[in-house]
Order: structure tokens, then C-alpha cells, then sequence
DNA sequence: ACCTGAACACCGTTCAAGT
DNA sequence: ACCTGAACACCGTTCAAGT
């Protein structure tokens, strides 16, 4: 049967969420679409570009309409749902973290971060700095709630689950450091 | 030839430098060390477990004495240190971050931070969502460092060289969002 | 204690050829 | 435009057997 470039990035999703990204091979995928492997790469010129499809498809699914309130508003807003936006497939956290580590795809909330940064007052060499801070405590920890929800819902682990309210706080650590270079906040002269 | 267990890591970590991460695999360590890959697994029951002995390795090759001043100077220092063991040798910092998100080594950065933190007046959960905090921060900036040195020395990319300072700014961000968390700055009642 | 030899069940990618 | 078939050059791990 014939296939579109969204029918094979569906389907990797299901198999990403089903299976886990380790079992994300092309072989399987192929399978899954009751196709020859090499078929893929009629779609995709590599595995690296169809992963870097995958992550933007499942922030797509996730996003939601920007707030329009104040900047570390907008900030809290684009990390909250890259957050959610990650832990709705199994491994997304990973798999969203890869792929933007390459600059292959994910961008998205980089670029939202540097545009409410900018807005706040930050100049652009401060914005860069601190949208990757955070995207970087994100990634970071979203990737290891993930990894100990998963593995506790394996029933491999039953250790201390993270406290709820981790996230926020780590990122209120980091957007307090932040707020104190707004030049803004800082009276000149 | 007969070898030891520190014989293989010392290999491993020869092969990691010399090839990459990627191309660090039982097949071609055992090939290095003229060894059926079979024999590897006297030394280490699995991948991950050498993967863990190769990080922690590569730690202690760049471990430095303590630094006693306060606190804050300590945590810089952990940092620091931290990231200068993991440029030390190519993927360094890819595969400490690897290895440390499945808690099976390169912890001792993580118990020094949490030490340094309880001793600057924090209390254990504040702590060790600071510590996390900070160590996300540093695998995640440096992972991403250490990949635009690798591509840019590789001729694959001239792109803009972060700026020199772009860690000790992130690192200083994060720091003022952790002082303003100090019990004793913020006076009670 | 340390290693061999052989096997099992996989990978990503390329390429000429087919419809 | 989309796919097949076959091949190339690999993986991690297990296990009985050897010294």
C-alpha cells in the first residue's frame, strides 16, 4: 500500500508511544506500514530527519494558543506546554531533546522563549543566553520525570517519586536570575 | 593477552577520544583490545554498567581538590570542575549526562552540590531541586558546547561560536535564583 | 579468572530495478 | 511518486566450552 511523508511520521508516533523510541528502528517502523525498509527513505533521507518530523509533529499536537499577558508570563506559558507537550507520548521528553540538540527540529519554543525574553527588556546576546538556560533546565528535567514515571509505571522503581511541584520550583529558580539582569530592573547610572 | 578490568575502561576511554560515543561499541572496544566481545562481559555484565566505569573515570581523571570558601564559590567550583572533565575528552559530556540520567554513576558532582547547598543554608528538598537545577543547566549547556567545538573543529560548521562567558552567565543566572531562595536572606516573619 | 567460538536477533543505509 | 529485493557493514548479548 502507498504512503504519504504524515502517514509514516503517524505511524511512528504510535509506535514511538506503543513501544518506546529505542524500538523506533526504521526496520520496525517499515514493518508497522507493511513496507520494505528502504522505503522510507523516499520519505525521509534519514532517520535523523524523520526523529527531527516526529518531535515537530508531537509539539504541534501540543501547542496552544500564545497568552498575551506579561513576559514571564509568556515564558512560564511556552515551558509549561513544551513540558505537557512532552509528556503526552512515552519518551517525548528525549526524543524532543535530541532532536533539538541537532538543530534538526523542536525550534519552536526556542524561538517563543527569545521573542518574550526580548520583549521583557532583555537585549538579544542575553535573550539567547537565557532561552537556552531554560530550555536546557527543561529538557533536563522533563527528560528525568519522564524517564522515573515511566520506569515506576514499569513497576521497575518505586523510589521517592519527584515532588509535584519540582518543576516550578526549579524554574522559578531560574526566571528569578533572570529578572535580575532586565536592565529594567536595574536603575542606570 | 589477560586484562584487568581498569584495562578495559583506560581502552574505552582511549577509543571514545579517538572515535566518538557513536563508534564506542563492545565490538569494536574488544577488537582494541584484541578480545572477542564476549570477553568483555567477564569484566562487566553489561554496556551500561562499562558506560557508567568509563564516566566515572573520566570524573575522577578531572577531580580537583575542594575549594573551603562559602558556599556559593563551592557550587562555581563543582560546576566548573564538572565541565571541565567533560571537554577533556571527546563525547565527554554526552556520555557523563547519559550515565548520570540513569543514576549508575557520575553521581559525585550531584552529593557534592546537594553538601555544598545544605551547608549555604538550604533544606534537603530545596537542595536537591537546586542541585538538579544546576546540573541540568551544566550537562545540557556543555552537551551542546562540546557539539558545536566537535562540528565546528570538524570543519562541518563555521557557525557563531558561542560566546566565551555564555556558561558563567547561565551558571550565575541560576546561582541569584538560588540565593533569593535562602532562608537566611529572606528574614522571618 | 579470563577468554574463545558460535550463534541469535537485530541495526541504518544504498542502489538498481520495478509499477 | 512510491516501492521491492538484495546486499553491505555493522550492533548487544548469551552460553557452552576451553585454559
Amino acid at each position: 500500500m502507498r504512503h504519504r511523508r504524515s502517514d509514516v511520521v503517524d505511524t511512528a508516533i504510535r509506535v514511538l508511544d506503543t513501544y518506546g523510541l529505542a524500538d523506533l528502528s526504521m526496520r520496525r517502523l517499515a514493518a508497522e506500514l507493511a513496507v520494505q525498509p528502504s522505503a522510507l527513505y523516499h520519505h525521509f533521507r534519514s532517520k535523523q530527519v524523520l526523529l527531527a518530523a516526529v518531535a515537530d509533529e508531537v509539539l504541534a499536537r501540543g501547542s496552544r494558543p500564545h497568552p498575551t499577558g506579561a513576559w514571564d508570563e509568556r515564558v512560564r506559558a511556552v515551558c509549561t506546554t513544551l513540558r505537557d507537550a512532552m509528556l503526552t507520548y512515552r519518551d517525548g521528553a528525549e526524543l524532543v531533546a535530541t532532536v533539538h540538540a541537532f538543530r534538526l527540529g523542536g525550534m519552536a519554543p526556542h524561538r517563543e522563549l527569545v521573542a518574550a525574553l526580548e520583549d521583557g527588556g532583555l537585549d538579544a546576546g542575553l535573550a539567547g543566553t537565557a532561552t537556552r538556560t531554560l530550555l536546557h533546565f527543561v529538557f533536563g528535567h522533563v527528560s528525568d520525570e519522564q524517564t522515573q514515571l515511566q520506569a515506576a509505571s514499569a513497576g521497575a522503581i518505586e523510589a521517592e517519586p519527584r515532588a509535584e511541584s519540582d518543576f516550578a520550583v526549579g524554574l522559578d529558580i531560574v526566571l528569578d536570575g533572570i529578572r535580575l539582569r532586565r536592565p529594567v530592573d536595574r536603575p542606570a547610572g
